[in-house]
Order: C-alpha cells, then sequence, then structure tokens
DNA sequence: CTTGCATTTGGTCGGACGACCATGGCAGTT
DNA sequence: AACTGCCATGGTCGTCCGACCAAATGCAAG
C-alpha cells in the first residue's frame, strides 16, 4: 500500500548498527501494537497508545507505518511467517505422517498462548484488515493451510485414518478447537499448551466413546451418519 | 447500569399498541446492532451507523439506550438467552443423553449460523465488553456452559464415553470446533450449519483413525499419551 | 571537521465520534 | 375539544482520533 517496511536495500548499505536499530524500532512497534490489538481489539487502540508503548512519539510511528492499517498487515505478515516456521521447525524431519500432525498441532498452539500476539490477532482480528489489504494476508495465510492440508492428506493416505474424510472440514475442525483455546488460557494454569494440545489430538484422532459402545463397523455407520444428516432437514 | 428496557411495568399500563411500537423499536436497534458489530467489530461501529440501520435517528437510539456500551450489553444477554432456549427446544424430551448432546450441538450451530448476530458477538466481540459490564454476561454465559456441562455429564456417566475424559475440557474442545465454523462458514455453501454439526458430532465421538490402526485398549493408550505429555516438556 | 541523509521530534489540522437535550407532535385520556 | 405525558427529532457540544509535517537531531561517510 505505502511504505510498510524498507525492504528494499537503500542506496548506500547502511551500517549494521543503523540496520540494528531499524529491527528493533520495528520489532517494538509490532510488538506494542501485537499486545494491544490482542487485549482491545485493533479499532479500539490508538495509534499514540501503540507508539507510548513502544517507547517512542507518534510521529516516529508514523514515520515507519503510514497508517494504523499498515501496523495490522504487517504484524499479521509476521503472523504467518512465524507459523509456518514453527510448524516446520517442530515436525523437523519426522517421517510419520499423524506424528507429524500431533507436533504441528503441538507448534501452533504454543505459538498462540506463549509466542507473540500476532498469530492471535491474525485468528480474532481478521474483520479489521482493510479490504484492499486483505488479499495479500489472504494468499500467505492460504498457504499456511494448504501446508496443514498437505500433512493431513499424507496422514490420510497412510491408510489409519478413516477413508471418509474431508480433508478441508477436518482442518476446520481441528483450527477450531486448537485456535479456540486462546480464549479461555490463561497462563499458569493447571495444563500447558503443549499438553492441551496432546490431549485434544487424542480427541481428535480417537474420540470420546469408547470401544464396547461403538458400532460395529464404524467407517459404514459414519457413512450412515452422513447420509442421514443429507436426507435430514440439513 | 443505566436504563436498557423497561422491564419494570410503568406506572401506567401501556396500550398494547405502544408497547408493540417499544418491542419494535428495541428489536430493530439490536438487530441492527448485531449486524453491523458481526460485521465490522464493536469499536469500529458507530452509534449513528446503528441508529440508521434501525431507521430511526441518534437521539431515538440514544433515548433507549444511554450509551454505546448499553447496546452491546443488552445484545450479549439475549445472545445467552436466546442459546440457552434455543438448545432445550432442540433437546425436547429426548432420554438419549449422547442424542441430546448432538442435537444441543445443532442447534447451538445453526443459531450462530442461520439466525441472529447476537451470539457471534458474544462469542467474537467479548473484549468489547466494559470491564464492569462483564460480570452479569459473564454470570449468565457460566450458567449456559454449566448447561452443557451437564449434559456432557449425563452422557459421560451413561458408560459409553471413555472413562478418564475432562468435562471441562471437553466442552472447550467441542466449542471450539463449533463456533470456529462462524469463521469460515458461508450461507448457500454445499453444506449446511445441521449437517456440519453432525459430522463434526461423528468427529468428536468416533475419532478420525480407523479402527484397524487403533490401539488395543484405547482407554488404556489414553492414560498413557496422557501420561507422557505431562512428563514431557509441557 | 564538515557535509548529507536517515531518523526522531513535538505539535497541528480537519474531521468524526459519543453523549446529550430542548423541542415538538401524536398517542390515548378526560 | 382540551389535555397530558410518552417518545422521536435533529442539531450541538466537547473530546479525541488518524494523519501529517516542518524543524531538530545525530550518526557515518568523505
Amino acid at each position: 500500500m505505502t511504505k510498510s517496511a524498507p525492504d528494499a536495500t537503500p542506496p548506500s548499505a547502511p551500517s549494521t548498527f543503523t540496520a540494528a536499530v531499524q529491527e528493533d524500532a520495528d520489532e517494538r512497534i509490532l510488538k506494542a501494537a501485537g499486545k494491544l490489538f490482542r487485549e482491545k481489539g485493533f479499532a479500539a487502540t490508538t495509534v499514540r497508545e501503540i507508539a507510548s508503548a513502544a517507547n517512542m512519539l507518534p510521529g516516529s510511528l508514523h514515520y515507519r507505518y503510514a497508517s494504523k492499517d499498515d501496523v495490522l498487515l504487517a504484524l499479521m505478515n509476521r503472523a504467518v511467517k512465524r507459523a509456518m516456521s514453527a510448524v516446520r521447525a517442530a515436525i523437523g524431519d519426522v517421517k510419520d505422517p499423524v506424528e507429524k500432525v500431533r507436533l504441528a498441532l503441538r507448534a501452533h498452539l504454543e505459538l498462540l498462548c506463549n509466542g507473540d500476539d500476532s498469530l492471535y490477532v491474525l485468528l480474532f482480528d481478521w474483520r479489521s484488515l482493510p479490504a484492499g489489504a486483505r488479499e495479500g494476508v489472504e494468499r500467505e495465510r492460504g498457504r499456511y493451510e494448504s501446508f496443514w492440508d498437505g500433512m493431513l492428506y499424507e496422514a490420510h493416505g497412510s491408510g489409519r485414518a478413516r477413508p471418509i474424510l474431508d480433508i478441508e472440514l477436518v482442518r476446520h475442525f481441528g483450527f477450531g478447537a486448537i485456535n479456540w483455546v486462546a480464549t479461555w488460557y490463561r497462563p499458569g494454569g493447571d495444563r500447558t499448551p503443549g499438553q492441551i494440545a496432546d490431549t485434544f489430538f487424542a480427541y481428535l484422532a480417537y474420540g470420546l466413546i469408547h470401544e464396547p459402545s461403538r458400532p460395529k463397523d464404524l467407517d459404514t455407520h459414519f457413512a450412515a451418519v452422513m447420509a442421514a444428516s443429507l436426507k435430514g432437514q440439513g
């Protein structure tokens, strides 16, 4: 849109010191903005508050981000980037496709709960993103979701998952359960994000109904449930 | 807080006509506010917009709700009330405790997707509620959640669910998956809210991993997963 | 030391917001 | 027909926002 970050190398290469200061200032802005957006929402936060929390004057913030929207945009783009790399790092070179999903879930939830606030803002302040800027973030976010779909597809293809699953719906299902944790989780409780993620993974994988009371052939039962659902009033 | 709705009967009983007009005006305000809050968020919506959408002038709105906060408060209280009665109506006099959960899930999701916007605002604009007014809504919302916990406890006690489930965590899990639907669902898609709810219920109940690849004694496996999760790095 | 440029400063500007109220009209009552 | 009180009207008030900028500052290259 406008200048959001000096990504193009300036004519005269900046010294390492200057570059460090720039990075630091940008980082301070995004960190403060993330915290405030998460606590009060985008619209309820003023640029003065962000500047104050980042230990600078409003004008200095304006020098780096032409508008409040640009701050949000940069924050959201950073969120996708961090989520993607956190998940990639977590699965490492693990081969088991189901185990990969478990580790990815953990990484996503840990970033959401303990990491910076940008992921929370990306997920819960989506409406605040102006329509014009939405496209770019949406594309990156779509890449992240496709990455998940790839993992889920792999796990599905491994033969260990039910044959009639809709991958996209499964992703929505899991993302919902995991992302919603951010609405009730408070640090210092008796459960860490990692434990919650593992518990939820177990729920996801094995279900809440125990063995003796399950239908004999569950996959056929699944198909019957779907058919009944389609036949019924919706 | 201030006057929000004329719940106390006025000294001279109002005529049915006047009462109807009052109801209609209040309804129009809340409906318009819900729509706008959902689309743009609370802070980004102006009282003038609400008034305009409700076909009245700003002053008229101010006559019924002293502040924008009061509109939000009334909307959220109405949301809890509607959710509670929608779920109660849906389960009717069904006895099977597991089937009750399925019907309740459907009712909740249908209200969230097709009903008015108040439930969405309650769930996703929680931060906008001023701290002072939060208590009352929180109490009512707690009653709704306790109602769910009662259903889940009943289903759990029926012996058909796994013995080691944490009811509150299960509620968070299910609420997350279901509530998150509101972030991606668009009417007119190839799936109705009822179908989505039934599919998610099947996921919840039976899990995504199919029979041949399940551990032999899943309940023991569950316990092992939880123990490992507690022992690990969190 | 000096020059040039990136960065910060501190304040201003137009505009839009939430809150408020004196007024007028139109019910239903006498 | 005159009255009475409820309710909508439409405009005003003070506040504070986002955006902007001209001037001051300070680092780094020449």
